[in-house]
RNA sequence: GGCCCCAUCGUCUAGUGGCCUAGGACACCACCCUCUCAAGGUGGAGGCACGGGUUCGAAUCCCGUUGGGGCUGCCA
């Protein structure tokens, strides 16, 4: 680890440990950010930060701030921005201030490297990764930068990256989450503050957006924790004032323990809303994860997070997602909706003359998605039948056939109400030797509607129609006649 | 490998030394209800990772072990 000295000797008067005057700091007016990068999507973890920001800033009456961290221009994507706001804007997020661009505030960056340079906390450095990966491996100890060109003076130009020169002692801190986090800089590497192009790297953009935005508390994801201590000497070699207030929340894992990544999980809050999970299902869902009002409540409304959440009382273990626990959460929410709304917000599935059973269709979805599924009969103009399921509802009911033929016998003369085709289909299955109403109507609903489940049958039959109902029996009847000729 | 962190049913969690023979929710199983499926109701199975301490008393405090995760980029 770096041995040697550097020029500037900025820490000798700088306390190296976090005192605890600057925990004790607490501005009247919280403000709080949300800092995500242009990636393309947004991951419900950024999601569930940006929550937990968004309702720490309105209890307290605090400031939420949101701001694009673009500084890789070589990655940057104007239009990704678009998919920031849309996807925080869909879960309830309104931000006060912002969104502020790192890549717009250049000038910024500039005037803290050249103080920086200037106090002498930081030195350029030309060493490639592969001379760095070399000299590790020489010396058997961990990878890592070595401070190789520490006292080797070259010049700050660009062509050169500017290193940020870690001195002796502890950046240990204080955080509402996880307590208290110890470190010791001999651990610190000296981390690169300026790209060789002249581009502020990630540590150094966010310090002093911080404090020139004036952030009381960072509220993040506990992949962070060590970029903290990095952080806090940057934060104290730049002179400014008291320190923001902490607190890292735990991660959201996939089913196996590991970090959600885009490429094996569903990551995107936009992929859950494609899905037709509900806005504020995921909202809830994701305020639980980590956070609990501390009673049995498993439902909260927005207000209630609002009044009830406490930084204090996230928990600092991890959470794995779990989709089947986020779509008992969502099944809630879509059954508390008014029958109107879940019909207009349920649209944009393409559903179609739905009205009438929404009702009954409500109960039974647990998704918008499964909203379409459930109806699917009467949009298309033939069902859709799956052969295993076919296969076995045959085989399972020796009336199979019989109850279909009286079935559209009754169902052409009798009045088309829910009741009549009730009755109807009673007495189809008594003719057919069947009792059981439960035996008789499988046949009826698997030959019009594709399916061995799905929404009351008798108000389906009435709203998908007579002739379409008679239609679709006789055509089963032929696929029956077509399944014993050829099996 | 190094550093940091974490650890209650399968999962999300309540629990902050006695109220715990550990509570709830999801999922699962059974039964009831019932035109299928849901919804609802009733019941069931299922957990304090392990080992040492401290204490009259430990899921709760301490240490170790094991397991898991994060970081270790001229990404953020």
């Amino acid at each position: 680890m770096p041995s040697a000295s550097c020029a500037g000797s900025w820490w000798a008067a700088t306390p190296t440990t976090c005192s605890p005057a600057s925990v004790l700091f607490v501005s009247a007016t919280p403000r709080v950010r949300i800092a995500p990068s242009p990636t393309g999507y947004f991951h419900v973890g950024t999601g569930r930060t940006a929550l937990f920001n968004w309702l720490f800033a309105r209890q307290t009456g605090g400031t939420f701030i949101l701001r694009i961290e673009d500084t890789d221009t070589a990655r940057n994507r104007p239009e990704h921005t678009e998919g920031i706001k849309r996807a925080l804007l869909w879960l309830g997020l309104d931000w006060d201030e912002g969104p502020y661009f790192q890549s717009e505030r250049a000038d910024l960056y500039a005037a803290a490297i050249d103080k920086l340079i200037a106090s002498g906390a930081v030195y350029a450095c030309d060493c490639t990764a592969e001379q760095i990966a070399e000299r590790a491996k020489e010396r058997g100890g961990p990878p890592g930068y070595d401070g190789y060109c520490r006292d080797r003076g070259l010049e700050p130009d660009v062509g050169r990256i500017l290193r940020f020169c870690v001195p002796k002692g502890e950046s240990g801190f204080h955080d509402l989450i996880r307590k208290d986090v110890s470190k010791d800089n001999n651990d610190v590497e000296d981390f690169g503050v300026r790209k060789s192009n002249g581009d502020p790297l990630f540590i150094l953009a966010n310090v002093v957006d911080d404090a020139d935005m004036a952030i009381t508390h960072v509220i993040r994801g506990a992949d962070h924790v060590s970029n903290t201590h990095k952080y806090l000497l940057l934060w104290r070699a730049l002179g400014y004032g008291p320190e923001p207030i902490f607190a890292h929340l735990p991660l959201i894992n996939n089913q196996q323990g590991k970090k959600l990544s885009k490429r094996r999980d569903k990551v995107a809050v936009e992929d859950y809303r494609d899905d037709g999970y509900m806005a504020e299902a995921l909202r809830n869902y994701l305020a639980l994860l980590g956070w609990s009002p501390g009673d049995d409540r498993e439902i909260l409304s927005v207000e209630e997070m609002i009044a009830e959440f406490r930084l204090e009382n996230v928990k600092s273990a991890p959470a794995k997602f779990d989709e089947v626990k986020l779509t008992s959460v969502n099944s809630e929410y879509l059954r508390a909706l008014p029958v109107d709304e879940l019909v207009s917000r349920a649209q944009a599935w393409q559903l179609d003359r739905w009205e009438p059973i929404a009702p009954l269709v409500q109960e039974r979805a647990r998704t918008f998605a499964d909203v379409y599924s459930l109806t699917d009969f009467l949009y298309r103009t033939e069902p859709v039948i799956d052969q295993a399921e076919w296969d076995k509802a045959v085989r399972k009911s020796p009336g199979f056939a019989g109850i279909l033929d009286a079935a559209a016998t009754r169902y052409a003369t009798i009045e088309w109400d829910a009741a009549s085709i009730h009755d109807a289909t009673v007495a189809a299955g008594t003719e057919a030797g069947v009792g059981q109403l439960g035996k008789a109507q499988a046949p009826v609903r698997l030959a019009v509607t594709g399916r061995s489940v799905g929404p009351p049958l008798w108000e389906s039959l009435e709203l998908l129609g007579r002739d379409r109902t008679i239609a679709r029996i006789h055509a089963a009847l032929e696929r029956l006649q077509a399944g014993r000729a050829t099996g």
